[in-house]
RNA sequence: GCGCCCGUAGCUCAGUUGGAUAGAGCAACGGACUUCUAAUCCGUAGGCCGCAGGUUCGAAUCCUGCCGGGCGCGCCA
């Protein structure tokens, strides 16, 4: 990339003045920037400012030593040094030009750089828990998490995007719970969902018919506080035993049990030396005649729950553009390793009990993390014997940078997490990890603005209603604009707006637009032309080659960052640029044909740096519009 | 109370490891379509960068204190 060629130049350059030992070693690492204002130059560097300190010297001295030992024969036309002791690089119209041409061979992977050697990097995003729809919230976080990854990706990291899946724990046990009682419902009710045409119509008519009948049964299978509440559960209690009749009939049996008033035996009505014992008394429990038991119910409505969530979530994500490479099971962690048969929580349990990190106390198991990073230590192991969340996460540290090998694991958060982030990365130190292999990345909640459709569920929106909404494409440009920490507050009315008002509209007619002219151009027989571009000379034209150019620089910044936004930036700046110039230039002249291959081809390396960058943000590009 | 994040134009926000005269979009006002798409362009107006100190050649950016807003502080996930 052009930078690149600018900093060897200057690192080159340097090695000849007197203070060649304080240059960076390696060129990559020279300062570069690209200056604001035009008669800056196309690069300027503040090297000698900075080594103005070190060498006890004016640094307008350094910077004309520097200036006087690059080599202007090459892509760099002139050097001028100016106060306090700034260096501005212009760069040649040829190399400029030569942008172009590359831009057009490059294609699709104009923009990608090799500054990720390959490393294996790992994006863990959304991991919303198997027990709701996906909310804004999780849109944002899935279009960040996303759009990182393929930035990251451009920028040669080796990457997978994961979507970590708690489908243990009580959580689950909850919504298993709550299933079972509105399946119990619907069978008492004797609804079923294939009778109705829609999933609406369906719950409508449960909540009434239920509202309606008030008996004894229904302070039994009545939702409380303790469950979940929300219609969703209706709708997933339908799909479920549908899928399984056989299960709808355990629920059935369940009910004559209840009608007629036997009591259900309960594992917890017997006195239990040990948990071998329990599992025993467990098994004779089930039912004689109809091999079932309650809590193999909530246990089988668990399983299917979590596939069926997670299944919607899936679809919502897809339809946002979306697509995870692995969707990992907390319970997983909970099965056992082959090579060492024991479970992974209890492998790096066990692990970091040798270390010393892990200690009894109360009866519980504590993570020494106030050793490391955290004010305090925290249960990973209760009293009753059940693992916390937290030594699933910590064995999942383990998984990720030790079973798997990613050089870096990236956890894209939400807000209402930030409290973790210091245990978290305790635990990664306690496993012995380089605290750099571990990054948390906060991304801020989003508030709606004039949200009106929010009356049924309070303010809960849920992320397939926005898609439907304001569509895919401006639902991420609007959470992608801003950077991940800042409070993002959603203007539902400028993201539904069709108009021109929508700055979404104004990155992708660059595209339509010259799609269009292509066509036109095609039409006269006329295709861009590299070999004419010598031709380009109006100062517009120079300055959307060298906005070209960035594009590499810009893609490697936004990654190293961790900072998607920035493509958004970018591409406005050339939007900006190229609108201007299609206004007061003719592509298209009949009159003079290599003027305009030349400019198509400056249009079709415009394009192509359009195409791929909003490719980085999954953002369409459409032809038309 | 403690911790993390944020505070920039009327609104929503950019501002690249501290750099040159702090920028966009929306809203407002005034212009430009017989022309490759006006979903566009050109112009005007709009600012104690929350407040007060400090660090230095140089601060919206780094440090300290205060003010205002969001979030978090469980043997919950």
């Amino acid at each position: 990339m052009l930078a690149d060629q600018i900093k060897q130049a200057l690192h080159q350059a340097a090695k000849t003045t007197p203070w060649a030992d304080h240059a960076p070693a390696r060129a990559q690492d020279f300062p570069l920037e690209t200056p604001k204002k035009a008669e800056h130059g196309h690069y300027a560097t503040n090297m000698a400012m900075r080594l103005a300190k070190p060498l006890k010297r004016a640094p307008i001295q350094i910077a004309q030593e520097l200036a006087a030992a690059v080599d202007t024969s090459g892509v760099i036309e002139s050097v001028e040094v100016v106060n306090p002791g700034f260096i501005n690089i212009r760069v040649s119209a040829a190399a400029l030009r030569s942008v172009a041409v590359q831009t057009l061979e490059q294609g699709e992977s104009y923009g990608k750089t090799g500054v990720g050697q390959g490393a294996k990097v790992q994006v863990e995003f959304v991991s919303a828990n198997p027990t709701g729809p996906l909310s804004v919230g999780h849109g944002r976080l899935a279009a960040y998490g996303d759009s990182l990854a393929r930035t990251l990706a451009a920028a040669g990291f080796a990457v997978q995007r994961e979507f970590y899946v708690n489908d243990v724990g009580n959580q689950i046990e909850k919504l298993a719970r709550s299933i079972f009682k509105r399946t119990s419902q619907s069978v008492f009710l004797n609804l079923r969902r294939s009778d109705f045409q829609t999933d609406e119509k369906y719950i409508q008519e449960f909540k009434r018919a239920f509202k309606e009948n008030v008996t004894p049964f229904t302070t039994h299978f009545q939702v409380n506080e303790d469950d979940y509440q929300g219609d969703d559960v209706i709708a997933a209690s339908a799909i479920i035993t549908e899928a399984s009749s056989e299960l709808l009939n355990c629920v059935n049996i369940n009910l004559d049990l209840f009608r007629s008033r036997k009591p259900i035996p309960n594992v917890d009505d017997f006195t239990c030396e040990n948990d071998v014992q329990r599992e025993e008394i467990q098994s004779l429990l089930i039912h004689p005649e109809c091999n079932f038991s309650e809590s193999r119910i909530l246990n089988e409505f668990a399983i299917k729950a979590v596939d069926v969530y997670l299944e919607k979530q899936q679809n919502t994500l897809k339809q946002f553009g979306v697509v995870f490479d692995k969707w990992f099971r907390e319970s997983e962690l909970y099965q056992l390793d082959g090579v060492h048969n024991v479970e992974q929580v209890n492998l790096v349990l066990n692990k970091l009990r040798e270390t010393g990190d892990m200690y009894e106390k109360e009866g519980a198991v504590w993570f020494a993390s106030s050793k490391y990073l955290d004010e305090k230590d925290r249960v990973v192991q209760k009293s009753d014997g059940n693992k916390t969340y937290l030594m699933s996460d910590i064995a999942y540290i383990y998984n990720k940078l030790g079973v798997r090998g990613f050089d870096t694991a990236i956890y894209v958060w939400g807000a209402d997490h930030h409290g973790y982030i210091d245990r978290i990365k305790s635990a990664g130190q306690a496993l012995g990890f380089a605290p750099e292999r571990l990054e948390v990345i906060i991304v801020q909640l989003v508030s709606i603005k004039g949200e009106r459709m929010s009356k049924r569920r309070g303010n809960i929106i849920y992320l397939d209603e926005l898609i439907e909404d304001v569509g895919a494409d401006a639902t991420r440009f609007f959470f992608l604009t801003r950077p991940p920490g800042t409070h993002c507050d959603f203007d539902m009315d400028l993201a539904r707006d069709k108009s021109e008002n929508n700055p979404m509209y104004y990155l992708q007619y660059v595209h339509a637009r010259i799609c269009s002219m292509m066509e036109k151009a095609g039409e006269a027989n006329l295709a861009p032309d590299p070999a004419a571009l010598d031709r380009l000379a109006e100062p517009v034209e120079m300055e959307l080659l060298k906005l070209i150019a960035d594009f590499p620089w810009e893609v490697q910044g936004a990654a190293l960052a961790r900072e998607p936004h920035r493509i958004i930036n970018y591409l406005t700046a050339v939007a900006g640029k190229f609108h201007s110039f299609y206004h007061d230039h003719k592509v298209i002249q009949q009159d003079d044909e290599s003027l305009s291959r030349a400019r198509l081809a400056l249009c079709g390396a415009v394009r192509t740096v359009f195409r791929n960058g909003l490719d980085m943000l999954g953002i369409s590009a459409p032809e038309k519009m």
